[in-house]
DNA sequence: AACGCTAAACCCACACCGTGGACATCCGCA
DNA sequence: TGCGGATGTCCACGGTGTGGGTTTAGCGTT
């Protein structure tokens, strides 16, 4: 029984891609908590420490995901039209969210300086400028716009998805707070696509406004 | 040599309040990573298993951080001026997560449905109707504020201290990339406070500004 | 062609984690 | 007076990330 593999093998079992591939398999399988060196390695039918070679540790690991998903952002050839440019940028990263929501909170949490988070950066700088708005301005408007889209794609993945139960309601209706109680209804509600329409259109539309 | 304790002391060790207490010093100093059955119990000088007694898991034990936290805002009484008090309650947000940076992430992140999250949200629907806003009107701006609000704080959170560093401007200026070589000065500093103020001034702006 | 050097895979081992289960002890109430 | 439940302890189990050492294959140099 010559069963278990030992040493350098003849062609490469494992690459940077195939590692970050299975990660983000086992992401949209069992939720970010499920990552781990073993679990992967286990998807990859090959021992944990191995995957050290190619991954700086956890933490190196998930970056790597985060990186790859920042790269797969496709941004739209600007059309001059900013309210436009700025919402198909916008609606990128919500493409990418919503194509692996588990891992979401990954890409909107950590921060990275890598080339492919700066990509996207660079994009809304560039509408901002054409239209209009000074270097200082541009940069604070990119955050106000940044914070407002990472607020809402965070809500959105992570809402329930049986939201139409009407026991939240009920929950709310019996808190005795006013404007809750009348507003129950509509907060028991969420439909992620309009919601996403009123944030973003709101935000987009602040800055606009300024930018006279 | 009693040393050990054993069986139901006469006087209660602990209470739901002081393993939050612990829970928040802990991670106060050491971050949220470092929160966990035993290392709570451990700054309590108690067994690991003795928190199950007023905790449901490690999982209850951060949401019972979280409403301590979402307790421990303080909403001021509305002036009557929609701006001033909308602005009121995103200052009181941010007060408490500044004072708890660290444990940030957790209250903008976990989403409850206590009566501590339902105060904050009821205090918000009060000042938009009292402003004019219609029900539906008034959940939908309520959710763009909370986005845009968690956004910047999280940012804000987790912003690296020493930020004026011109290792950033540098990789941005090696970016290559127009329109950040052009904002990279910018984009290296970041002012917390200013780009609290802007970002959460133009949110509210924009949803005044809607309401006509 | 023979040498080493390094890279890529393996296994063993350690300290730590969350928590299930069994036990001891004391409080409050019938 | 007695007894059930609350509170806290210990032991144990399967899981985690990763440090260290080992084996083998490929590559560059002489």
């Amino acid at each position: 029984m010559t069963g278990t593999r030992r040493g350098r093998p003849r062609t490469p079992l494992l690459s940077r891609e195939s590692i970050v591939a299975a990660t983000l398999q086992v992401i949209d399988a069992e939720g970010t908590a499920a990552v781990g060196m073993r679990s992967v390695a286990r998807a990859l039918g090959v021992d944990a420490k191995s995957l050290y070679n190619h991954v700086d540790g956890k933490d190196g690991l998930l970056d790597a995901v985060t990186e790859h998903l920042l790269g797969g952002l496709v941004l739209p050839a600007p059309t001059g039209d900013a309210r436009r440019d700025l919402r198909a940028i916008a609606d990128s990263f919500r493409d990418q969210a919503l194509k692996h929501p588990q891992a979401a909170p990954l890409v909107l949490t950590r921060q990275l300086a890598s080339p492919q988070a700066l990509a996207p950066v660079n994009a809304v700088l560039a509408v901002l400028r054409d239209a209009g708005a000074g270097t200082e301005e541009a940069v604070h408007m990119l955050r106000m716009l940044l914070a407002t889209l990472i607020g809402t794609l965070l809500r959105e993945v992570s809402a329930a998805p049986a939201f139409g139960s009407n026991d939240r309601e009920d929950t709310l209706t019996a808190s005795g707070l006013p404007a809750l109680v009348d507003a129950a209804a509509h907060l028991a509600r969420f439909d992620r696509e309009a919601e996403y329409e009123y944030t973003v259109d709101l935000a987009i539309t602040a800055v606009l406004h300024r930018l006279g």
